[in-house]
RNA sequence: UGGGGUGUAGCCAAGCGGUAAGGCACGGGGUUUUGAUCCCCGCAUUCCCAGGUUCGAAUCCUGGCACCCCAGCCA
């Protein structure tokens, strides 16, 4: 998190709350929620909601409740309600106690819909779907009204009674709300508020046969928990007057204030959950979690830390604007935070052998090499310095370009915190490649420093060949807490950077280097996340040693 | 004349009648044992457009324009 604002962080919202506590409305309390409907993985649009909602209640002094929105039994899973519990605490956010679930209303909301019957605002109709699209009017013209409409009170109940008994086939009825079928606004015009699902719901289990929609249940669920701010996306306004209209009739014991803010959008990144589970289905994907979906779980694999997300959430801000956040705030993000709190290790992904001529055989030494840069604080470890050792494939060039400064024939580069060496013979095999390098060190230039003054351009990573090179690579996995593949037996072919468990260990590190975005990204394919590295152009090589995050991001097959 | 929203830089975003914050991106320079980090400097005479009110307008008024959302027995 970026502590060191100096400005106080605002938006409408927290203005509004803050209008709300100073006169004292809601009683001054301030309880929100995140009411996610478990039919999918979080992502990160909804990080942002989860950010908002956990984080106002926090600066003041309230609560935030988390409750699955469960109405939909055909789409929803507790393989879901699992996952979205364990990404909000990955994200750092705790609800305590207040768990809740819509379905554990449901009692509480049939009572209340027969209220609304007895008072004449509710009746059950047999309008088929399409005939109440049809009486439903459109956009400009106004809806007429269900010859269901006028239907007894006793009537109703009896209906709607063995709706819930089960009597009927789905379909058959539904309760409406009776509002006004000639209002303007469509969610008005006698909305559904219960309609017969033979499904098996996987909280309840086969208790209901009738389950209440969203409309009816958010409002009620809000101001059942004492929600003060219900906070949603932009696409509910037009339903905040049904909101308040439910409200109004019944005698629940409180009525939420209903706030919409833009959902958030990224470039290159979907946030559907039904493309998501889409990828995932059809297995365009590994997962929920593979690290190229833009999930919280799929960007924990990635090496995100939740400090980057969250800091995120509070960058991008919150309006009613319609906006496309740029992928780079979010990388920065990520990078800013890594950067300052991740230990540095020398890798090696795709090794070139190189022999220290002048280095005794069978001798080694330990060098000192500091964890960060920058920070002393997180110490050092040392390094085995041997005869042979191997350099990144890319760190040589035979014929190297004006631009390039790592290692050529002639040519002077450091090894980090070790030494200074020279190429002095390039040994290829039969097919012309490039297989090992001799080179000289300069025995006083131990740690890197050279006494006389003397600079070189470039410095590169280097690992011992006499068995360091695994304890090094490994460090990755203590470090960053990551899955692995078993290094030992051969490390070479698991090395391999097009695979997914590489791209893990080495996100951490490409997280930290910039990249520019026309070499990095191809677009968005037909509304799918699918994003490809574009090959940079045969023969130019890219002189970036650290692996870009965004490159790490379109490796992986 | 359906209804509901939104327009401040390439992307976000403060601003709430007193003379355009900040971040990302980008460009230039410096430090550097990661081509990283870090540090400087630059980046809207103008706020969708046009009128009006005012000593003074991104902020108020009027009229336009553009974009987004809504016709699930989804949420």
């Amino acid at each position: 998190m970026s502590e060191d604002k100096n400005t106080a962080p605002t938006h409408f919202i927290r203005q509004i709350i803050a209008g709300d506590r100073n006169s004292n409305r809601h009683g001054g309390r301030v309880h929100t929620r995140f009411p996610p409907e478990p039919n999918g993985y979080l992502h990160i649009g909804h990080a942002k909601s989860i950010c908002l909602n956990f984080g106002i209640a926090a600066e003041n002094n309230g609560l935030c409740n988390l409750r699955f929105d469960d109405t939909n039994p055909e789409k929803e899973d507790v393989e879901y309600i699992n996952a979205i519990q364990e990404d909000i605490h990955w994200l750092g956010f705790d609800w305590d106690d207040r768990l809740y679930y819509a379905s554990d209303y449901f009692e509480q909301l049939y009572e209340y819909a027969v209220q609304l019957i007895r008072d004449g605002k509710a009746y059950v109709d047999s309008l088929s779907t399409e005939q109440m699209r049809e009486y439903r009017g459109t956009l400009k013209k106004p809806g007429r009204e269900s010859p269901d409409r006028n239907r007894g009170i006793e009537e109703n109940l009896d209906l709607f009674a063995r709706m819930r008994a089960g009597e009927f086939e789905e379909g058959k009825y539904v309760l409406r709300a009776k509002i006004d079928m000639a209002s303007p606004n469509i969610n008005m015009r006698d909305p559904t508020i219960y309609r017969i699902r033979k499904v098996r719901h996987h909280r309840t289990g086969d208790s209901w046969f009738i389950y209440p929609m969203y409309d009816y249940t958010h409002c009620i669920s809000d101001a059942l928990e004492g929600i003060t701010h219900s906070l949603c996306t932009l696409e509910f306004q037009d339903h905040r007057p049904l909101y308040d209209w439910f409200l109004d009739q019944l005698p629940v014991p409180s009525h939420p204030q209903q706030i919409e803010f833009a959902r958030l959008n990224m470039n290159y990144t979907v946030t559907s959950k039904r493309k998501l589970n889409e990828l995932v289905k059809d297995g365009h994907v590994a997962g929920w979690d593979d690290p190229r979906m833009p999930t919280i779980i799929g960007m924990r694999r990635r090496g995100y830390s939740p400090e980057s997300v969250r800091d995120f959430c509070e960058r991008i801000g919150v309006t009613k604007n319609d906006t496309v956040i740029d992928m780079s705030v979010l990388e920065n993000c990520v990078r800013e935070h890594l950067d300052r709190t991740t230990r540095r290790v020398l890798a090696v992904l795709r090794p070139l052998k190189v022999v220290i001529t002048n280095y005794p055989k069978g001798e080694s030494e330990a060098l000192d090499a500091p964890y960060h840069p920058n920070d002393p604080q997180m110490g050092s470890r040392k390094l085995i310095f041997t005869r042979e050792i191997y350099i990144e494939q890319s760190d040589f060039m035979e014929d190297p370009p004006k631009k390039f400064f790592r290692l050529g024939p002639g040519r002077e580069v450091r090894l980090r915190y070790a030494y200074f060496i020279t190429c002095n013979e390039v040994i290829k095999n039969e097919r012309g490649e490039v297989t090992e390098l001799h080179c000289t060190y300069d025995p006083a230039t131990k740690g890197g420093n050279a006494p006389d003054g003397r600079k070189v351009k470039g410095t590169l990573h280097w690992v011992s060949a006499e068995g360091s090179l695994d304890a090094e690579v490994r460090l990755y996995d203590r470090l960053f807490n990551v899955p692995s593949p078993d290094l030992d037996e051969d490390w070479k072919a698991d090395l391999n950077p097009d695979s997914i468990e590489v791209l893990e260990h080495v996100c951490i590190e490409a997280s930290l280097s910039k990249a520019q975005p026309e070499e990095r990204y191809q677009f968005e394919r037909q509304g799918y996340f699918c994003v490809d590295r574009k090959d940079s152009e045969p023969g130019k090589p890219v002189f970036n040693r650290t692996v870009s995050l965004r490159d790490s991001w379109a490796k992986v097959r």
